[in-house]
RNA sequence: GGGCGAAUAGCUCAGUUGGUUAGAGCACUCCUCUGAUAAGGGAGAGGUCCCUGGUUCGAGUCCAGGUUCGCCCA
């Protein structure tokens, strides 16, 4: 075993036994000295896909329909396909948690954009190349292209009102009129032509009335085909806004017909002419009914282009209608648009408008708001356009009760597993498991695949032969290398990322031809959901090593993540995968807070210059710093986050506690022949010295206790993720080590008693054991210093070292034995820290006493009278007493039981017993109790006896628990009273009084003076005094105080000689006095 | 458009089954303590409890309607 004390040997040099402290917080910089590393120190997070998704397999599915356009290594216009950049989630975002796959607001995984089946409408980001200054869309092949390559943005898309150009176009009536075919007019949608194959009608027009106009007015004579004579067919409600000019005049009502009469109409578009129109115009320019239509803008008559948004899309399932999807990934229109081939989209709108004005199809041009997605980065708009997507099902959503879904058809939906799995998680703040449910309620299927080049290749292969349509689901490397065909040469000694695995084909098990690889990687979250089981010890090939392991290590105990945002993407990920795989939940607890705002309030942005990069916070107040404001705060609640929240929590915690320790560094360097007791093993009782006086040794017993009392309440709150409550425990505790025990104790730290210094040392290293967790540098700074530095056999590093558990108590608690003249027992501990509170108390209200009159601390006065409520607080006062009278600076306690005398009385109606006694009465009931006589109803009361009223000539009876006695402090006097409690200090000044309070002021100033010369603690002095006949008196009956107290060897009264460090003339009492200062030797240590 | 939540001091937030004079921390002013302390202690100033109406002896609290903001979904 190591010897229980090092430092037996000879005592090295003072300055070298313990390094001083950094002081925390002095100067502009402020930084929290040792923490500068910290911005290096990274959580690690573990997202490693390593079992891909074998139980999943039956889940997965294609949907039934065909890709219009199926993406491709080449696209619509022949050229290469460009592979984007950044796709990997751990590249993305920055920020305050650094290397995280997901920001706030990420809109990734899940069902984003309305996914429907195999064929999605993804928002992709299309950039204008007006907003880019791109010289050109076309790139070398192989180069990300910079619209489509960028890192993945927070905010998939920001949607805000746009004030769009150009939209709302319509047909001139083009042929005759008839029941077929028809052309209905309407508006056109964004985005360009040749996409409508239906024409929606307001659904209200079906029974209400629709209208059929002839352009040209009353009795207008114009030829059939001619400008002007034009029949539009529009919604009754929606004519005045719509049409140009004015009713009889520029145009009229020919005919009013429902809107379920024109269902059925077919029609001719405007870009019939194009190639691509060809499904379209085979038939299916047909007039629907629409529920979504209404009259209130536009013309109550809409065009439907499926391939073009996700509403439109959603019909085209219901009516069976073609698909015409226009655009490439580059938002180029397709080879087969005639004119319009090769062009951005959202440049040719202009050109489209002038087009249909040329040939004459175009009625009106108007102005439209409405709110349009756009790109979080650069605002540009975004257009919508078709993709193919691969998903995973999530099952029926049932229109049931929870409670009411019936096993089978649990076992038919995984949302619903998924959601009893949520409900056995522990979501701190409960709000979350809310919020999770509500979201698998909402949650389409799963879109796992991501148009990108990088990242987790999806293992699915599917039959070249379009027709055909097989895939399958391959589970592993050795099951691919069985199955393949071809190209397993080129993959052999890659891992299974792009574009080796690319190479690898397999056998069609339908037709026997070839079938590849899907283009698509997989989602980030598809990574990060598997990392309760990819991070597990063991080779999932091993089958009882990883059964092991799972058995060990899974599900995880904890997770942490900040909430929003991760309902649909990290926890839903998880949970998916776990519930699929596992069939329970992936971690038992997961604790999240609310949302990260700036310091402002505000979101954090950029743009703002409001947001502070992770590594920028670290480097400027310190990880420890942000980790305790991180901890303190309720998770529930949004975090303002900054360096002005960020220096309250250095002020409020980190400085309080880095100055104990800075004293006791200071005073156990300047101890000549102490020795560190062994305080970092808890297991072996620490050889501390008693105190000498009782006091002392009650004030150290009562830390040590005080610290166990918090450690227990420590531990529990650890334990139960309770970050704020733990916080408030350890800060609760610095502050009393910091304001009672190092106060009250200054003077024994002086005298360097070893009593005192191994207290406070074995205070300090079992709390940066116990902060380890929660402040890991500014922990190991202390540790390093206060026991690595002299004690090399000790644990190399404080996070090394067992955490102080309560059991260890008694081997900490019992280090003075029987000196502390108790039996060391909780029961005792427990009551010396009420005992303890009660002085603490007590001392409060006597400095609030002595302030109500301005008798300043310093001025000692004859006696303190303390009201206390019962035998066992007197008792406590007659142990504890001492420290009253120094924190108070009286000379005499008096404890009395009842503070009568001391106050003045007031009642106070318990509003809540007598209100429902008296209702209306409760007035004249008030009224009359106010008139009573306080002090004489206060002994009634007192004495158990029900008081008597007046009210409205009626006598009525109170009981005492009816009526609340209040006391309050007396005017005139020095006396502050809370809940029974009572101080009064006695303002009676004796000319003695006045002469000590004149010594303590001069010893103040002196000191004072001694600190601006920069005199050192340990200087010795020579004093010069200058002042009244008074202040000279009071000087030389307190001589030896002051010299004392000042570290003077001479005490002169008379000006200061020219060679002294210090010279000050100060007031004191209002009388100036002169002081000065001269340093006659270094030390008086000898 | 739907759902959920919030609105109280300059800021961040408490406020119990309805109860008297609505609190805390920070910030601000003054005072005080201190050879550890940018800490501590005391006092002060600061309020349309979002608005309107209702229930009640009594409403920050309960009810109805509205306003604004946030989150989620569409």
């Amino acid at each position: 075993m190591e010897p229980l004390l090092q430092h037996a040997g000879p005592r090295p040099a003072l300055a070298e036994r313990l390094r001083l402290p950094g002081a925390v917080g002095r100067g502009g910089g402020g930084e929290v000295v040792g923490l500068q590393e910290q911005a290096r120190y990274r959580g690690l997070r573990h997202r490693r896909l390593r079992a891909p998704l074998q139980g999943a397999r039956a889940a997965l599915r294609r949907g039934a329909d065909r890709a219009v356009h199926p993406p491709g290594d080449v696209d619509a216009l022949g050229r290469p396909r460009r592979p984007a950049l950044f796709g990997r989630p751990h590249r993305r975002g920055g920020g305050l948690d650094g290397g995280h796959p997901g920001r706030p607001g990420d809109r990734d995984g899940g069902a984003a954009g309305g996914a429907i089946g195999q064929v999605a409408l993804e928002q992709e980001l299309l950039h204008l190349r007006r907003h880019q200054q791109l010289p050109d869309l076309a790139l070398p092949q192989g180069m990300p292209s910079p619209r489509l390559g960028l890192p993945r943005p927070r905010r998939h898309a920001l949607v805000r009102p746009l004030r769009h150009r150009p939209l709302t176009a319509r047909d001139r009536h083009r042929g005759l009129p008839g029941p077929d075919p028809q052309e209905p007019h309407g508006a056109l949608p964004a985005g360009g032509p040749a996409r409508r194959v239906a024409v929606g009608v307001d659904h209200h027009a079906l029974d209400a009335v629709g209208q059929r106009v002839r352009r040209g007015g009353a009795g207008a004579d114009l030829p059939e085909g001619a400008p002007g004579d034009d029949i539009l067919y529009l919604a009754k409600g929606a004519a005045k806004a719509a049409l140009k000019g004015k009713e009889g005049q520029d145009w009229t009502v020919e005919a009013e017909l429902r809107g379920a009469d024109m269902v059925g109409w077919r029609y001719r578009g405007p870009y019939d002419h194009l190639a691509a129109a060809a499904p379209a115009v085979e038939g299916a320019h047909t007039v629907i009914a629409w529920e979504e239509v209404g009259e209130a803008e536009g013309t109550g008559i809409v065009h439907i282009a499926p391939g073009c948004g996700a509403e439109d899309f959603g019909l085209s399932k219901r009516y069976d209608l073609p698909v015409i999807a226009p655009l490439d990934e580059s938002g180029i229109y397709g080879a087969d648009f005639g004119w319009l081939a090769g062009r951005l989209a959202l440049d040719v709108a202009q050109e489209v408008v002038d087009d249909l004005k040329a040939r004459e199809l175009l009625y009106k041009v108007e102005g439209y708001k409405h709110r349009y997605p756009t790109c979080w980065r650069c605002g540009s708009e975004l257009v919508f356009r078709l993709v193919d997507e691969w998903f995973i099902s999530m099952g029926p959503l049932y229109d049931l009760p929870r409670e009411a879904v019936t096993e089978a058809q649990k076992a038919a939906s995984l949302r619903y597993q998924m959601m009893d799995v949520v409900d056995a998680i522990r979501w701190i703040p409960g709000f979350g498991r809310e919020r999770e449910l509500d979201w698998l309620r909402n949650m389409h299927d799963w879109m796992i695949s991501k148009k990108r080049y990088w990242g987790l290749a999806l293992p699915i292969w599917v039959c070249q032969d379009p027709e055909c349509g097989w895939f399958t689901v391959v589970g592993s490397k050795e099951e691919l290398s069985a199955r393949s065909v071809a190209g397993w040469e080129v993959f052999e000694g890659h891992s299974p990322h792009r574009p080796y695995v690319d190479a690898v084909e397999v056998l069609c098990e339908e037709c026997g031809g070839p079938a590849r690889r899907v283009r698509d990687v997989g989602n980030p979250w598809l990574d990060a959901g598997i990392v309760s089981l990819s991070t597990l010890p063991a080779d999932p090939a091993d089958e009882e090593a990883f059964a092991a392991a799972k058995a060990r290590w899974f599900p995880a105990d904890f997770i942490t993540e900040s909430f929003p945002g991760q309902f649909r993407n990290w926890f839903y990920s998880l949970l998916a995968m776990s519930t699929v795989l596992e069939g329970q939940a992936p971690f038992k607890t997961v604790l999240g807070f609310a949302t990260l705002f700036a310091e402002d309030g505000r979101e954090m942005h950029k743009s703002w210059g409001n947001a502070i990069e992770f590594n920028e916070a670290a480097d400027t107040m310190g990880a420890d710093v942000m980790r305790w404001m991180y901890l303190a705060h309720r998770p529930e609640q949004n975090l303002n986050f900054g360096y002005g929240p960020g220096t309250e929590v250095r002020r409020r915690f980190l400085i309080p506690l880095w100055n104990v320790y800075g004293f006791f560094v200071q005073y156990a360097n300047l101890a000549e022949g102490w020795t560190a007791p062994r305080a970092w093993d808890a297991t072996r009782p620490a050889g501390r010295a008693p105190a000498a006086d009782e006091a002392a040794r009650e004030l150290d017993r009562w830390i040590l206790a005080r610290q166990e009392a918090m450690l227990a309440e420590l531990t529990e709150r650890m334990a139960d993720y309770d970050g704020f409550k733990a916080t408030a425990a350890v800060e609760a505790f610095v502050e009393e080590l910091s304001n009672w025990y190092v106060r009250r104790s200054r003077r024994r730290f002086w005298e360097g008693e070893a009593a005192a210094l191994d207290t406070l040392y074995t205070v300090l290293v079992t709390l940066s054991r116990a902060l380890a967790p929660m402040l890991p540098f500014s922990a190991e700074e202390l540790y390093q210093n206060l026991v690595r530095r002299g004690d090399a056999g000790a644990p190399e590093s404080v996070h090394h070292c067992l955490w102080p558990m309560v059991a260890a108590a008694g081997a900490v608690g019992d280090g003075v034995g029987a000196a502390s003249g108790s039996d060391g027992s909780d029961r005792s501990d427990a009551a010396l820290i009420t005992d303890m509170n009660l002085v603490l108390r007590l001392a409060a209200l006597g400095r609030e006493a002595r302030a109500r009159q301005d008798l300043k601390l310093r001025q000692p006065l004859a006696r303190a009278t303390v009201a206390v409520r019962s035998v066992a607080e007197e008792a406590a006062l007659g142990r504890l007493g001492g420290h009253l009278l120094e924190e108070l600076n009286v000379k005499a306690l008096e404890v009395v039981r009842d503070g009568g005398s001391l106050v003045t009385y007031s009642l106070r109606p318990v509003l809540p017993k007598l209100g429902p006694r008296f209702g209306k009465a409760m007035g004249a009931v008030r009224a009359a109790l106010a008139a009573v006589d306080a002090a004489a109803a206060a002994v009634t009361l007192a004495a158990g006896e029900p008081l008597t009223l007046t009210v409205d000539g009626e006598a009525v009876t109170l009981q005492p628990e009816e009526v609340e006695v209040m006391a309050a402090a007396q005017e005139g006097r020095a006396t502050a009273e809370q809940d029974g409690y009572v101080v009064e200090i006695d303002q009676q000044l004796t000319p003695e009084l006045v002469a000590e309070g004149l010594a303590r002021d001069l010893v103040r100033q002196i000191q004072e003076l001694r600190k601006q010369a920069g005199l050192q603690v340990t200087d010795r002095i020579a004093l010069y005094l200058t002042g009244s006949p008074e202040l000279e008196a009071a000087a030389r009956t307190w001589q030896g105080f002051i010299t004392g107290e000042t570290l003077a060897t001479e005490l002169h009264f008379g000006p200061a000689p020219e060679d002294a460090q210090g010279r000050a003339e100060v007031v004191i009492e209002g009388q100036a006095v002169g002081v000065g200062v001269r340093r006659v030797a270094a030390t008086i240590w000898s």
